[in-house]
DNA sequence: CGGACGATTGATCATTGTCAACCATCGTGG
DNA sequence: CCACGATGGTTGACAATGATCAATCGTCCG
């Protein structure tokens, strides 16, 4: 969690260009958008904030952060944990307050919503592209919703594992193992549950022999298909 | 909730056309649109349901609908209900089932999701008012998080009222009042609630003088602000 | 008018939250 | 390099919110 040494102060604008942009588009719309776009570096726990009414997309190009919903002063409900690559949309409606915070240090580069959309939308591919995204988020959403609704606490844990492990899990012959960039809260006010509970499930999944830790943020999944078996994931049969 | 007569079997695309469509884009687009369209007249308790990988549109042309992830036989959650004039997408994620049912009487259009993109993708104006309605289920959907996962019961069922009061609340002098489309049992498998919880919230609601309700569905909301107070919609102080 | 389904209310139980103490990890400074 | 301190994590005892089980009531339909 150490920043070792001050990260490069690379321009990310580039990084975003080639991840977000289909490269025939980039060309021409990279300027405009850079004219608009406004970069970010935040250390862990620093937060970015959106005014009401001005929706903003943002690109995380490096490190990791959640967006928070403050349903009161304390009660924090993380919508969801974003990944370097990711691109979000964020607004404040009128009933709770949203903001981005870091989990570590990273780099962002954020646009007005309505400049950034009067800019892409005359490119199909690019309106196409960023659709998928956001898609992808509804579709992250609900399953959060079916989570939060109708879960028990171990399912989500479970379930939450079994997706970081599929985001941001390295590869292994004995199981994907994982190194949480969140702290016990962070996961606890995503999945709507305390941090007790959360650290008993963690131990109970230890129990069983599904995941080990090691250390604060380091999990090893022994046992993939057990994992998504405990975290409910039933399909109805056809 | 009576079908009192055969309801009247217009074809509904022209009011997908002229809700959905901007109007100098419909000329254009709605040929081809019609060509994938199809069309499903459902009643009260009938589903529609999406194959795996199978990605929809649905415009609801009449009617109300509740969108359904199936967590398991006995588990259901109401991800978002929809009403005449929304526009959805619905995809069969790997985790689990989603299909849309009718809470009444309901006429879908629906189309391929990738069909009907390749159709409007190079239309700026359609792709850009599709994109809005995206936001806005994110927006629902991520509202609905925070209710799910930081909220007690009376606050969400404070809140779901609030918000139905507001899409198809009707209003008066004394108070909007709603006509629920919806049984106790959607309503509690939307909030991840019991029927039996459910129920007591409304009936500690109605003995706090919020609302009055009169049968199964009819709500009249008392006190607008002090229902929006006990939904916990504290916006954090600037 | 009668029957069936849905809603309400009550009694009890269980999962998870709360409060509290203890322990581990990690970063710092001696 | 190790010891210490602070922060974050774990574990335990107890309480509370909401679930479950059960009975009754109301509403709506034939």
């Amino acid at each position: 969690m150490t920043n070792r040494h001050r990260s490069p102060p690379r321009d990310p604008f580039p990084h975003f260009v080639e991840t977000v942009l289909p490269a025939p588009s980039a060309p021409a719309l990279a300027p405009p958008l850079r004219a608009i776009a406004q970069t970010v570096a935040l250390e862990g726990g620093q937060t970015f904030r959106i005014e009401r009414g001005a929706d903003r997309f943002v690109f995380i190009a490096s490190g990791a952060a959640k967006l928070v919903a403050l349903a009161s002063a304390r009660r924090e409900q993380v919508v969801a944990f974003h990944f370097a690559g990711d691109l979000l949309w964020i607004a404040s409606p009128p009933a709770h307050d949203y903001l981005l915070a870091a989990l570590a240090g990273t780099t962002l580069v954020t646009f007005p919503a309505t400049a950034f959309i009067s800019i892409v939308e005359s490119d199909a591919a690019v309106m196409k592209a960023l659709f998928e995204r956001m898609q992808q988020a509804l579709l992250r959403s609900r399953e959060k919703s079916v989570s939060l609704g109708r879960k028990t606490a171990q399912e989500r844990i479970a379930g939450f594992l079994a997706t970081m492990a599929d985001r941001i899990g390295t590869g292994d012959a004995l199981g994907p193992q994982v190194d949480l960039p969140m702290s016990r809260r962070d996961i606890a006010d995503s999945l709507g549950l305390t941090i007790e509970t959360v650290s008993r499930q963690f131990s109970e999944l230890r129990a069983a022999q599904l995941i080990e830790t090691h250390g604060r943020s380091h999990v090893r999944v022994c046992n993939l298909a057990g994992l998504a078996d405990r975290a409910g994931h039933a399909r109805a049969p056809l």
